[in-house]
DNA sequence: GTCTATATACGGATAGAC
DNA sequence: GTCTATCCGTATATAGAC
């Protein structure tokens, strides 16, 4: 086949680096991750990392920095909407998280790890805070608590239990599953059991603070 | 050089090396921690670490078993008790966690993190599951249940509401101080009010399920 | 661009003086 | 028991052949 490049199926080789570089980083974290753990996964040679990517922390920045936009993308967006009720938003985002943590489990541990590691680094790349405290959600929140007449709350226990609820689970995954004496795909199960489950919950909890 | 002058209870070189290791361990996590770090810490010669104790890995075993035994042994024997509710069993293991990690807030993400680099080492060690389900603790839970003709909702989800919105925050607490612009002692502050908040949360859940 | 071979640095562990 | 100096395996990074 005259003109037929063979990389359709394959990827290019920097797309295989980081392909293989997400992987070996979520699942044992930057310290514990070797650069030839990395090349093998690709299975390349581990010369060419440091062809494409200058160094592991060059390549660990990348890795990190999509997955921060991955994990805090879709909530952005979410956030933002101006026709959807709290209650729509926050059934929205479990639904998202889960199925995103479902897919992707090593997520929560990988990302708070390394924010422990290097606080600064990572968390000013995160630009959450700017958003969420001028995001529409919020102010839905708020105006929402004071037309009912609830006590009020400090916003932070809100997004403490919405995010605990949701992502807690994946981050004690293995131990809940020893626990239950359960496998992975029992486990899935109760996540999904979840979606439906956290958004009553919080609904109920925003009633009996 | 005997420089022993101004030590509160001088500790045996055996006791500076644990305390040293405790420390740096939990900050770091196994694989991030050197043992020139351990040293130092404790005022110490590096030769000393592998006098005393054989290797990193020797003297890692022993802080993760202490670490766990602190971790579980509170909830044990509150769990095992047959002369308080459900509720009030409740109320204070959430109360005793967030004292314990208001000290040691790097402890659940420490734990996490090697038993997903090591779950068979690890859990095996914690003995939880055999206890839980054997425990007084769960038979009061079912049969509160059962009374209140309340739909039955796996127990997991139960003890993956408790310990995530008890344990969570302090996994992301660099993130929700970051959020909520908030600093360490605000932050503890916060916990203090969930003390109460989350046993009243958890009671609003079960009948809203 | 991709490989093999190698330089360089780092970290865990040990030898040996005191 | 405690130190200094050093060994040695391992991990990152680079040089150079193809």
């Amino acid at each position: 086949m005259p003109g037929a490049s063979k990389k359709k199926i394959d990827s290019t080789t920097e797309e295989k680096i980081i392909e293989a570089a997400r992987k070996v980083f979520t699942q044992k974290g930057y310290s514990a991750a070797r650069t030839r753990d990395i090349a093998e996964e690709a299975g390349l040679n581990l010369a060419l990392l440091n062809y494409y990517f200058r160094s592991k922390e060059k390549l660990f920045d990348i890795i990190m920095l999509e997955t921060l936009q991955q994990f805090m993308n879709g909530m952005k967006s979410l956030l933002s909407t101006e026709n959807t009720s709290v209650e729509e938003k926050i059934t929205t985002i479990v639904s998202n998280y889960i199925d995103m943590l479902t897919k992707q489990p090593d997520l929560p541990l990988f990302i708070f790890s390394e924010i422990k590691a290097n606080p600064k680094k990572i968390i000013a790349k995160m630009g959450i805070r700017d958003f969420l405290m001028n995001s529409f959600f919020l102010k839905q929140f708020k105006e929402g608590v004071k037309a009912k007449r609830l006590p009020a709350l400090d916003p932070l226990h809100f997004i403490m239990n919405i995010v605990g609820l949701t992502v807690f689970p994946f981050i004690g995954s293995q131990i809940i599953q020893s626990i239950g004496d359960i496998n992975q795909e029992q486990f899935n199960k109760l996540m999904e059991e979840r979606k439906k489950l956290i958004p009553q919950w919080i609904k109920a909890m925003i009633k009996n603070p």
